[in-house]
DNA sequence: CCAAGAACTCAAGCTCACTTGAAGTACAGT
DNA sequence: ACTGTACTTCAAGTGAGCTTGAGTTCTTGG
């Protein structure tokens, strides 16, 4: 994660001025860092120092998580881009494909629910057996112990 | 939650039967009983007995879980709801009405998102100043301790 | 009547994505 | 030189939605 390697003349940001510039707080900025997500290199004084790249990068976590990516997911995405250069279109086209199917996934989920939603409005059962809005995708039985953060748009679902 | 006033006749099901109809974990109905979602009464050995109703009680969160809603907002649909009467055309639209509107918020904001990002497949972007993926809804800023769920923008500025 | 299995109650643990706090260090401005 | 703000680390806390485990009691079939 070492951004050492770089068009010497680029001047450095600090974690607060990458906090205000992004809006990610810089507790959350040092836990990205953690969690590999994104790299610094540091002053003599022991402080982060962020390439303006870094903008970009917290950028796309961003956008990334938006789409219901887990950061871990979202991790292996970055990381599958070379090292720190802009990304091709190639590059892109690759990762877009991911997220796009995952969005037509929830997308059609959720129309479906809203099309049930409608249809029982219209018909003010709530009766178990006839009902589609319950009887649609029963047994999702999604498995393991821990939490489970959500059904609803969020990563990991 | 006490669910005593009840057409004599029925008869009650056991924590166990539930569970394997609705396909929700024992621990979960347990769990949900503490968060009033679900109510029940004891044997003589204070074991739980359920309704069949119950089990509509049920779809009713799981459906709502989909519709992203959290479980206290889950409650307090039910809670808005007649006691333990199936519930009229009118109860149903009036909570139906929440549902739509939070559906159609979520489809219109990933469907934005896809569009977005199949506008920058053909672009190959991922310039931090051009592209729409990322300067969409910035300063969401959701605030206060603890875990946020969804993306969470904290306000820099 | 007894064993097996199902249910009971707590308390603690888990994941995820962070935040908060304490205690200390660095740097910029006067 | 001094003050104040920004930064550092590390540990622990947060909330949602459950699960897991320990130890105990109920219920049922043979």
């Amino acid at each position: 994660m070492a951004e050492e390697n770089v068009p010497s003349k680029d001047h450095w940001l600090s974690i607060g001025e990458i906090a205000h510039r992004s809006g990610v707080a810089a507790s959350a900025l040092r836990f990205y860092e953690d969690q590999g997500l994104i790299g610094s290199r540091r002053t003599a004084g022991n402080q982060r120092q962020y390439q303006r790249s870094t903008l970009r990068r917290i950028a796309f976590v961003q956008a990334a998580q938006r789409v219901g990516l887990a950061l871990a997911e979202i991790r292996e995405a970055l990381d599958s881009l070379p090292d720190d250069r802009t990304p091709t279109r190639s590059d892109w086209s690759r990762l877009s494909k991911t997220w796009r199917s995952r969005l037509d996934e929830r997308i059609t989920e959720l129309e479906r629910l809203r099309d049930d939603l409608d249809g029982c409005i219209g018909c003010g059962c709530l009766s178990l057996q006839r009902c589609n809005l319950y009887n649609k995708s029963d047994r999702l039985a999604e498995r393991g112990p821990g939490a489970r953060i959500l059904n609803v748009g969020i990563p990991g679902e």
